[in-house]
DNA sequence: AGCCCGTCGGTTTTT
DNA sequence: CCGACGGGCT
C-alpha cells in the first residue's frame, strides 16, 4: 500500500463524472446553486462531493446534508461510504424536520420547551381540532356548514407555511368560508393554545421553534453554526420560507452552502414550497457560482422531446435544456378510453404484454394524480392476479390496527395524551365520546401518571373490557424499567382480542403488529420511538422490517406523482391524464397552481426510460362540479402529433373531433 | 334524554 | 379512513 495517504485518491473524479458534475464536486468553499435537470446525474454529484470534502480532510460530522426524505440521505450516506469509506457514514444527514427535531431536543430548555415534547402527526392534529370544534360550539347548518377538521388544519398549515396570516389565507384560497371567518381565527388560536399547553409540536411547529431558536438565541446558534463547516440541501425547489430562513441562519459568516434542484419540479407549492427560493438564491447570497447539469442518463430521446415541449409551457424558469445520448427507442402514446375500466382494462392489458416480453415487475410503474384514481385500477390488478406495491396515498402507519397500538404506547409514555385515551378507550365496547371524557377527566384529575387510572371504577356493562386495560396500564406503571420490547409485546398481547373482534382480515394486522415489534426493538427509548414514527413512518405493510421498505422485485408499484419524485422506471403509465382530473379543477382558476399541475407532468413524465403511455377516460362525470370532462389534459394540447401518438378506441377515432 | 353503534358518502398532493 | 346522521338501547 502507498505510505502517504494524500498522494492517492481512491476515486478517480474525471473519469466518473461529466465536466459540470466535476465541477460542482470540485467546490469547496463559498455558496453554490446546481441546477439539475431531470434524471441528469444530481444524486451521483451529491455523493462524490460528500466523499470529496471528507477526503480533502472535512470532518464528516461538520457536514450536514439536508434532504426530503429520510430515505435519500440515508441511501445517500450509504452510497458515499461505498465510493470512499466508513468516514461517509459519520455525515450528519436527515429531513429538515428530523435535523430539527434532534437541534430542538438537545437545545430545548434554552427556549422554554421540556426536552420530551410530544411531536403530533396529521391524524392527532385533526383530533384535537375536533375538540377545539365542539368546544366552541360554532352554529353550523346545512347550507353553511362549518368546515372540517381537516380543511380547518390544511388551512392553518398553509397559512403558516406560507407565512401568511389565517385572513389572508381565507381570503385567498377558502374565500367561500369567507362567512366563517371570525370563527376560523378563533379556531387557529385556540388550536395554537391546545398545543402550547400539552407542548405538542406539529410538523409545522418543529421547522418555527428551531428557526425561532437559530434567530433569537445568540448563543446557540453559533455553537450549531461552528459545529457544521459544509452544508448541502437536496430538492431546494421544494423550501419553504421557513426552510430558507434555516438555512441562511445556519450558513453563518462562513456560507459554505450548496444547494441542488429543479426549479421545473418543483411540486410542493400547496404546503409553502416557494420557487423564488431557487430563483433568488443568487441574490440572497452574493457571489453564488451557478453551475447547470444539462445531460439526462435517464430517458430516451422519443420521452425527452415530449418532456421537453411539456416543460417548455411554464413562464418562469431558470433556462436550461435537457439532452441525452440515448437515441432510439418509442414515441410516448396517448390513448383514449371510453371510460375508467377500460383505462384499467388497457392498462393490466399492456402490463401483461410487457412482463410477457420479460420485463420484470419492478420495472413498471403507474403513475397518477390523487390516491383514489387507482382504486378501479387496484382490483383489476387483482382479478388479474398482479401483485403491486402503492406508494402514497394510504399509509401503513395511517392504517387503524397501527394507530390503536401506537396510541397504548402514548398513553404509557404521556398519560395526559387525550387524543390517544380517548382512542383506546373508545375500542372497548360500550364506551362512546361521553364515557372516555370522564374517564379522562378523572386520570388528569388524579394527577398521578398512570396511575390515575386506579380511581375510575365502571358501574356498567363496559366494566370487564376497562378493568383489562387498566391491568394493562398499570403493568406499564409498576415497571419503569420495563423493557421496550416487552411493553411491545404486552400490549399486542392484550389488543389482538380487541383486533379479532374488529377486523375480518386480523392475521393479516396481526402481522404488521409484529413486524412493528421488531422495528420497536432497535429502540431502547420510547419517545424515541414515537418521534420516529411521527416523522418517518414507515410507508407500507408485508415488507421486511425495514423501515426503507422498497418495492420487492415481484412487484410492479403504483403511485401519486408526489411520492415518485426521485424514482425512475423502464416503463410508466400515467392514468387518469383527463382535463379536471389533472390538472384538477380546482387549480384551474389561479395561474400559479395550474403551473404547478403542469410541473407535476413534467415529473411524472420524466420518470420514464423507455416507454411511456398517458392514458385517460373521454367521459366522466363530476359530481362536485356537476361537469362532464371529456378531453386530454390541456397539458398535452401543444404536443405535436410526431411526439405523442394518439390513440383512439376503434370505431371512435372517426367520430370523435373537437 | 343521553349515549352508543352501524351505515353511508366523500376523499389532492406530504413532512 | 373519517365524519355525519339516524335508529334503537338503557
Amino acid at each position: 500500500m502507498i505510505d502517504d495517504p494524500l498522494s492517492r485518491s481512491a476515486i478517480c473524479y474525471e473519469n466518473e463524472l461529466n465536466p459540470a458534475q466535476l465541477e460542482a464536486v470540485r467546490f469547496m468553499n463559498g455558496p453554490l446553486l446546481v441546477i439539475a435537470g431531470a434524471g441528469s446525474g444530481k444524486t451521483r454529484t451529491l455523493i462524490y462531493r460528500v466523499a470529496r470534502l471528507v477526503e480533502n480532510g472535512v470532518r464528516p460530522d461538520a457536514i450536514l446534508l439536508l434532504t426530503f426524505t429520510k430515505k435519500s440521505a440515508s441511501h445517500m450516506l450509504e452510497r458515499s461510504a461505498l465510493l470512499l469509506d466508513d468516514r461517509c457514514a459519520r455525515v450528519s444527514g436527515g429531513t429538515f424536520h428530523s435535523f430539527a427535531n434532534a437541534m430542538l431536543r438537545r437545545y430545548a430548555p434554552g427556549i422554554g420547551l421540556p426536552h420530551d415534547f410530544t411531536i403530533i402527526d396529521r391524524s392527532d392534529s385533526e383530533s384535537i381540532m375536533g375538540l377545539i370544534k365542539k368546544e366552541m360550539n360554532v352554529p353550523s347548518d346545512r347550507h353553511h356548514r362549518f368546515p372540517g377538521n381537516r380543511t380547518l388544519i390544511n388551512l392553518f398549515n398553509r397559512a403558516v407555511n406560507k407565512g401568511i396570516s389565517i385572513e389572508e389565507t381565507v381570503a385567498n384560497a377558502y374565500p367561500h368560508l369567507s362567512k366563517f371567518m371570525d370563527a376560523i381565527i378563533l379556531a387557529g388560536q385556540n388550536y395554537d393554545a391546545h398545543k402550547a399547553k400539552h407542548f405538542f409540536l406539529d410538523y409545522d411547529d418543529l421547522l418555527i421553534y428551531f428557526r425561532n431558536l437559530l434567530r433569537d438565541n445568540a448563543e446557540i446558534s453559533e455553537r450549531i453554526q461552528s459545529r457544521y463547516s459544509h452544508i448541502m440541501v437536496d430538492e431546494y425547489q421544494d423550501t419553504n420560507q421557513i426552510q430558507a430562513e434555516i438555512i441562511f441562519l445556519l450558513a453563518g459568516d462562513k456560507k459554505n452552502i450548496m444547494v441542488v434542484g429543479d426549479d421545473s419540479q418543483s411540486i410542493y407549492g400547496f404546503r409553502g414550497a416557494k420557487i423564488k427560493n431557487m430563483l433568488e438564491f443568487p441574490d440572497t447570497f452574493p457571489g453564488t457560482q451557478i453551475i447547470r447539469l444539462e445531460e439526462n442518463y435517464r430517458s430516451n430521446q422519443p420521452i425527452l422531446d415530449l418532456t421537453n415541449t411539456v416543460i417548455d409551457q411554464v413562464s418562469e424558469k431558470f433556462s436550461k435544456t435537457l439532452f441525452t445520448r440515448k437515441k432510439g427507442g418509442l414515441k410516448p402514446v396517448l390513448a383514449a378510453m371510453e371510460n375508467e375500466s377500460a383505462q384499467s382494462h388497457y392498462v393490466v392489458e399492456k402490463i401483461k404484454d410487457l412482463l410477457a416480453n420479460g420485463s420484470s415487475p419492478d420495472s413498471i410503474c403507474v403513475l397518477f394524480r390523487a390516491g383514489f384514481h387507482s382504486y378501479d385500477l387496484e382490483m383489476e390488478l387483482n382479478k388479474n392476479r398482479c401483485p403491486f406495491v402503492k406508494a402514497g396515498g394510504f399509509k401503513f402507519v395511517e392504517t387503524a390496527h397501527i394507530k390503536d397500538f401506537m396510541a397504548y404506547l402514548r398513553v404509557m409514555a404521556n398519560p395526559l395524551d387525550r387524543i390517544s385515551w380517548h382512542r383506546i378507550l373508545l375500542l372497548l365496547d360500550k364506551i362512546g365520546p361521553k364515557t372516555a371524557q370522564k374517564i379522562y377527566e378523572s386520570v388528569e384529575h388524579a394527577n398521578d401518571g398512570l396511575w390515575g387510572v386506579k380511581t375510575v371504577t365502571l358501574k356498567s356493562s363496559a366494566a370487564p373490557g376497562f378493568e383489562e386495560l387498566k391491568e394493562l396500564l398499570l403493568a406499564a406503571a409498576e415497571t419503569e424499567t420495563l423493557y421496550i420490547q416487552q411493553i411491545g409485546e404486552r400490549i399486542l398481547n392484550y389488543y389482538v382480542g380487541i383486533l379479532k373482534k374488529k377486523y375480518d382480515d386480523h392475521p393479516k394486522r396481526t402481522k404488521d403488529l409484529e413486524q412493528l415489534l421488531t422495528i420497536m426493538d432497535r429502540y431502547d427509548d420510547v419517545k424515541q420511538f414515537l418521534s420516529d414514527m411521527a416523522l418517518e413512518p414507515p410507508n407500507s405493510s408485508g415488507s421486511n422490517g425495514k423501515l426503507t421498505a422498497e418495492g420487492s422485485a415481484d412487484r410492479l408499484s403504483l403511485s401519486t406523482i408526489h411520492s415518485a419524485k426521485g424514482l425512475e422506471w423502464r416503463h410508466v403509465f400515467i392514468i387518469w391524464a383527463l382535463d379536471g382530473r389533472f390538472p384538477t379543477l380546482r387549480s384551474m382558476d389561479d395561474e400559479n397552481e395550474l403551473e404547478e399541475e403542469l410541473r407535476l407532468m413534467y415529473v411524472a413524465a420524466t420518470r420514464a426510460k423507455e416507454n411511456l403511455f398517458i392514458t385517460y377516460p373521454m367521459r366522466a362525470y363530476d359530481r362536485a362540479s356537476g361537469l362532464v370532462l371529456d378531453r386530454p389534459s390541456r397539458f398535452l394540447d401543444a404536443v405535436p402529433d410526431y411526439i405523442l401518438e394518439r390513440e383512439f378506441p376503434t370505431g371512435i377515432g372517426a367520430i370523435y373531433w373537437d
